[in-house]
DNA sequence: AGCACGCCGACT
DNA sequence: GTCGGCGTGCTC
């Protein structure tokens, strides 16, 4: 295929609407180039697109337009376009909505900002008057570099006729420069950290493996406090020495502050930051910036995927198990998966680090698809945290309580030796369910299928499905009884009470995600707690995600069974992730005792609590993995969802049943299809969702009956379907 | 996805 | 008589 084309030949351009796509477009007077971004007229406005290939032809001639003119960056190169199309293919989304999300950044249709700057030349002046010697002076002093007219008028003096003349007779000379400032340069030699035997030969094995410049993966499994991130930086420095670029993805924007730190400190410079909460002209310096090569590193969130990486080395995925990784709206997409997917079109090392693997990237790493590397032990002299399941049928607690009399005591010990308890209950609010005493009335959302959660500092209820909140009723909306609601179960908010009452003297905070303030604010509040100002840490799991808490002793879950109970597919892995990570916080008691981790559990014998509080990690995934090959399910089979959501719950089944009776393409391929049916959150924001489950042995095959299947139907207009390759949860 | 065109209710 | 509601249909 050609890679340029002259003016007036046929050229076909993406553009991010999901109808067109690809289009065809009469290339401009100074021809076009592949992967070239241009703005072309669509309609009635102008629309970004990208040169995509030769054009296909057979539009009528007339109807054709030309290519409004080139934008000012970098064209998208091969492995980008080769990750978008790919992506796309495996998604099942459009290209042009893929597209979107690789635009997806502010002021990439304007010119790069430039400002006009004044710098000498070799030219000897006519004469030296005094105020030109000083406008020359000032240039050597600042070494010959550009400077903007109104810098050297503050400094010299000097009017503005003086500088004129000096660039008339060529001393000066005008030029323009971008205004963008350049990322600082990571200092890819200075001294690492010293390691462990065991991190210093992992982080040989990833560094060999960035030296070869082809496509590996690696599965980094190393326990929570055995330096996972130390080693992987090696892996980022060898790919700063190799003059290539690097991303680290992280699951939570507020792991950045303190994985940002690390970085600076490690190669003494600020890395580029990407996620929701960076500033709109930041984001469009780093997209620039990370096209043009002038980024050397970029920490984000799962969107940083689409950054315009111009040589992309490096894509570390950490916490790699984490279900923020799955894009739940919108383009549907794990940015995991996709991570390796991009690190492939590449040639780069993936590198997927976590604790508790995926059980999905622990079976490639069986499989021989992706190379393990191992951290087992904790540096330093810190040991594992002791895990123990406190009984709760033994622990008679009464109505309303949720501590026992065990986890009690040791957090008193804890606390006498001035170290810290963290209590994790993965539930936000005061009490997940509001009851009516009179006549039994479960508070619900109005717009959602989903209980209304009682937040009592706040003082409303809260619905967690949609967000919508509202005063707490004087009277039951069903039987008109004067405020005789009741709180049941617990929360963290009820479990901070708790506390209060049985550690009156301790200072207690709550973390989660209901924190008020900003992302900045919370970032304080976190470090002011993991630096010692707080005694009792109460929290849900937004402090299992990787925030280090050096003065922790003792943690003491809740309910260990939470998770258990669920229908879901994957509980008793997430189950076993979550306990697992959350154990791990625990560091040390005084005197360099082991930490303690306590799990209250109401089934100790489960086999997943046995695996947690054993230690012995391999057993559950040996295990789950086993589990999973018999029933054919997930990694051992092939899941896709189809969710239907619209207005009429009647034409959301009428639709299913319809796709089913479609589906020969699928059971061809000897796929089974299990729907329609009510989703488990069947109404969100008042709209109804239906599901269908599709489930096969392998992902090639399906992948083709999928794209039939869908040509073949047809969705009424007040219906949205939106398929989910590789759903995160099934009902 | 946008955006225009188009065909029916409450206002100057 | 018009302003504007959002239904459907097209975009090289």
């Amino acid at each position: 295929m050609p890679q340029r084309w002259k003016e007036g030949e046929l050229v076909s351009v993406l553009v991010p609407r999901p109808v067109g796509g690809l289009l065809d477009y009469l290339a401009l007077s100074g021809g076009l180039e592949i992967g070239q971004l241009v703005e072309v007229p669509l309609g009635s406005s102008l629309e970004i697109g990208v040169v995509w290939g030769s054009g296909q032809g057979g539009l009528d001639p007339k109807r054709l337009k030309t290519v409004a003119r080139q934008l000012d960056a970098e064209p998208m190169n091969e492995p980008m376009r080769d990750f978008l199309q790919q992506a796309a293919a495996y998604t099942l989304t459009p290209l042009p909505l893929m597209f979107r999300l690789a635009t997806r950044a502010p002021g990439i249709r304007d010119r790069r900002p430039r400002k006009s700057v004044l710098q000498l030349t070799s030219h000897q002046p006519v004469k030296v008057t005094p105020a030109r010697q000083r406008v020359i002076d000032l240039f050597l002093q600042n070494g010959g570099l550009p400077l903007s007219p109104a810098e050297i008028k503050d400094q010299t003096n000097v009017s503005a006729g003086v500088l004129k003349t000096l660039t008339e007779v060529g001393v000066l000379e005008r030029k323009s420069i971008a205004v963008d400032q350049t990322y600082p340069s990571m200092d890819a030699e200075r001294g690492g950290y010293r390691l462990s035997v065991g991190q210093a030969t992992a982080a040989d094995e990833l560094r060999r493996r960035v030296r070869t410049r082809e496509f590996s993966a690696v599965l980094l499994k190393g326990v929570t406090g055995s330096g996972k991130t130390e080693v992987y930086l090696e892996a980022v420095a060898a790919t700063l020495k190799a003059g290539r670029q690097v991303l680290v993805m992280l699951p939570e924007i507020a792991l950045t502050a303190e994985f940002i730190g690390r970085v600076s400190e490690r190669f003494g410079a600020v890395p580029g930051e990407w996620h929701s909460e960076v500033t709109a002209a930041e984001r469009r310096r780093l997209w620039r910036a990370a096209g043009d090569g002038k980024i050397q590193l970029v920490v984000g969130a799962r969107s940083s995927l689409f950054l315009p990486f111009k040589n992309l080395g490096l894509i570390v995925v950490d916490e790699e198990h984490d279900s923020s990784y799955k894009q739940e709206e919108g383009v549907l997409y794990n940015a995991r998966d996709m991570a390796v997917l991009r690190a492939s079109v590449s040639k780069a090392l993936v590198v997927l680090a976590s604790a508790t693997p995926s059980l999905e990237s622990w079976k490639n790493a069986q499989d021989g698809k992706y190379s393990r590397v191992e951290l087992p032990v904790r540096v330093g002299s810190t040991e594992m945290p002791e895990i123990v399941a406190i009984d709760m049928r033994a622990a008679q607690l009464e109505r309303g309580r949720w501590i026992s009399g065990a986890l009690a005591h040791a957090v008193r010990e804890t606390l006498a030796e001035n170290r810290q308890a963290l209590l994790f209950l993965n539930r936000r609010g005061y009490a997940p369910l509001t009851v009516c005493r009179s006549c039994g009335l479960q508070l619900g959302c109005n717009d959602c299928d989903a209980r209304l959660v009682e937040h009592r500092f706040a003082g409303r209820l809260m619905c967690h499905q949609c967000g919508i909140s509202m005063q707490v009723p004087d009277v039951c909306p069903n039987c008109q009884a004067q405020g005789d609601f009741s709180a049941v179960g617990p929360g963290i908010e009820r479990l901070a009470q708790e506390a209060v009452e049985l550690f009156p003297s301790a200072r207690i905070e709550m973390l989660s995600s209901d924190f008020s303030g900003s992302v900045a604010e919370f970032r304080t509040r976190l470090e002011t707690v993991r630096s010692g100002g707080a005694d009792v840490i109460i929290g849900t799991q937004i402090i299992a995600k990787g925030h280090n808490f050096p003065h922790l002793g003792v943690v003491g879950v809740i309910d260990a069974d939470l998770g258990l109970h669920g229908t879901d597919l994957r509980a008793a892995e997430r189950t076993f992730q979550l306990m697992t990570q959350v154990a791990g916080r625990a560091g040390r008691m005084g005197h360099g005792r082991r930490g303690v981790a306590f799990l209250q559990t109401w089934q100790p014998d489960h086999p997943v609590i046995e695996s947690i509080v054993s230690g012995n990690d391999e057993d559950f995934w040996n295990a789950e993995a086993a589990e999973r090959q018999i029933a054919g399910v997930p990694p051992y089979g092939r899941f896709v969802a189809v969710i239907l959501s619209g207005p009429s719950s009647d034409e959301l089944e009428r639709t299913g049943w319809t796709m089913v009776c479609a589906a020969s393409p699928l059971t061809e391929v000897g796929a089974q299809i299990f729907g329609p049916a009510p989703a488990t959150v069947a109404r969100v924001r008042g709209r109804f969702r239906y599901r269908l489950l599709i489930k096969a042995e392998r992902r090639k095959p399906l992948q083709r009956a999928l794209l039939e299947w869908k040509a073949r139907i047809n969705i009424p207009a007040s219906v949205r379907m939106v398929i989910d390759i590789d759903p995160q949860s099934f009902m």
